[in-house]
DNA sequence: GTAAGTTACGAGCGACGTAAAAATG
DNA sequence: CATTTTTACGTCGCTCGTAACTTAC
């Protein structure tokens, strides 16, 4: 039988053009290399080369011969790395969002209840979790409806909004809540990253001047500085109050359904130990 | 680095569903089968097997790398057997004629001149023979016509075609000559595997009745016994020449441009010491 | 108890490296 | 004389098979 160290030594040669400068690439004597060759030759029943006294040459069955070895040396590293991947996602739960939310909490909550893995979050607000959690992409997804037929669902967070004020902003008068129709003319910070919020909320404010940020940190702190409006949920508060507090800033409440989501946390049948979490 | 036999093993443990009938297929013993396979899963750093005491059975692990042994499997197998079909057509020598005669001389020259190769014959009155000589499926041709470009052609051949009638027969009297015209009506043995004749000659002459005979013995027996016309040509009449003695059988030239065939003999640049025995 | 798989151990084959030889430019 | 390949030889390691052990049906 052909080994595949054979086939690699002799792809070597093919490539350096010598025994010397092969033998040297791959770490091994020289002797060993040329005796190797030629047990490949046997076993092939053809010479791989044209001989003379100091010099060794790929002749034509050479050529077509390594043709044949680097197809299949690929196929064996694809076959490597293809399990390699396959080893790595045993490990690895891949959590999609529709908005960011949820994943402040159930992220956390999934690194203790599984610590061996590698959990990867992601926020995908498209249509296509469910066939993503099917496809296995995704081990675990949040969206705004359950799912049935061989996917597992519970009802996992309610997320409201709020728009925060400084003390003293003529917003304050809205203490109690305010509809977003209330908020035409307004300039509002927002900071991008929200998944499916932008699309239930924010596109429907189109009376409204927002300013985008995409960096969080960059998004705080014009909050702190700016004394504009901005959103706030439930949800990302216990990031915020500190802001809240230091800044004296008021929450007031959306009062429009649209402003509040109940998610839902799904998997596959063959995940369902996952959602054990969170009954 | 993954060792193919190795993969040979796995899948005949998948194909055998246990160890120990796949040892017995594999004739080696169990416990080798059993460590191979360890030091498999050691080196795709995955296990591939649900084991339990006295049981072993493939994982999803197993079966995703099963299809990928499989294709590694067979890309070696290919790869041996191009090779050992590459050695084999470098000691074959493969000769294409448009018509038999030039190859009752050429094929025991050949044979004479090359007695390491495999001389393979083939008739083949198609217009690829140039074509299939450029793509190395011949190495020698045989046709109506010489070639250039990078293609070496020298003639090798005039055919003549004669009639042959019994003594007595009323065609005798043609015995200086006979043209293909005065041939309509009459009823004319025919050996059928004559390649490119039969264009040439055979379907013109509509006004003839042909008795058709694929095998050359039979055809000979019923030339020898029927009494009947049929045809011979210069290169075919040594083997003919016993019955043409024993039968009183004469022959009688055709005298029409298309009964006489100049051929050439044609092989690519690199193949002419094939051609130079004929010169 | 039989059949299957794993562990332990000893033997043999094979691959490797060093050293030396042969040949070319 | 330097570079390259081949041959010879001794050592090490790997794989194999036998034998013994464990477990399930």
């Amino acid at each position: 039988m052909i080994e595949l160290q054979q086939l690699v030594y002799f792809i070597a040669i093919a490539k350096c053009g010598t025994l010397s400068a092969a033998a040297e690439e791959l770490n091994i004597s020289q002797p060993s290399l040329s005796r190797s060759m030629k047990i490949l030759e046997n076993e092939l029943g053809i010479l791989l080369f044209d001989r003379t006294k100091n010099k060794i040459i790929l002749n034509d069955a050479g050529k077509l011969a390594l043709s044949y070895a680097k197809h299949v040396i690929d196929d064996v590293n694809t076959m490597e790395h293809a399990m390699q991947d396959y080893e790595r996602s045993l490990h690895t739960l891949t959590i999609a969002s529709v908005a960011p939310g949820p994943l402040w909490s159930l992220t956390p909550n999934m690194m203790k209840r599984f610590p061996k893995m590698n959990i990867s979050t992601e926020i995908n607000p498209k249509e296509d979790l469910k066939e993503k959690l099917t496809d296995n992409t995704y081990q675990l997804i949040v969206t705004i409806h359950p799912f049935d037929n061989d996917i597992v669902s519970v009802p996992y967070l309610e997320e409201q909004l709020f728009l925060t004020v400084p003390q003293g902003h003529p917003l304050c008068k809205y203490k109690d809540g305010i509809y977003m129709s209330e908020l035409a003319g307004e300039t509002i910070l927002l900071y991008t990253e929200i998944g499916y919020w932008e699309e239930r909320v924010i596109r429907k404010l189109t009376l409204t001047n927002f300013i985008r940020q995409t960096e969080r940190s960059a998004f705080q702190e014009l909050v702190r500085m700016s004394g504009l409006p901005s959103f706030v949920t439930n949800l990302s508060i216990k990031d915020e109050i500190m802001h809240t507090d230091s800044t004296n800033r008021i929450c007031i409440p959306l009062l429009d359904d649209d402003a509040k989501i109940q998610f839902y946390c799904s998997t596959t049948m063959q995940n369902r130990e996952y959602l054990n979490a969170l009954l």
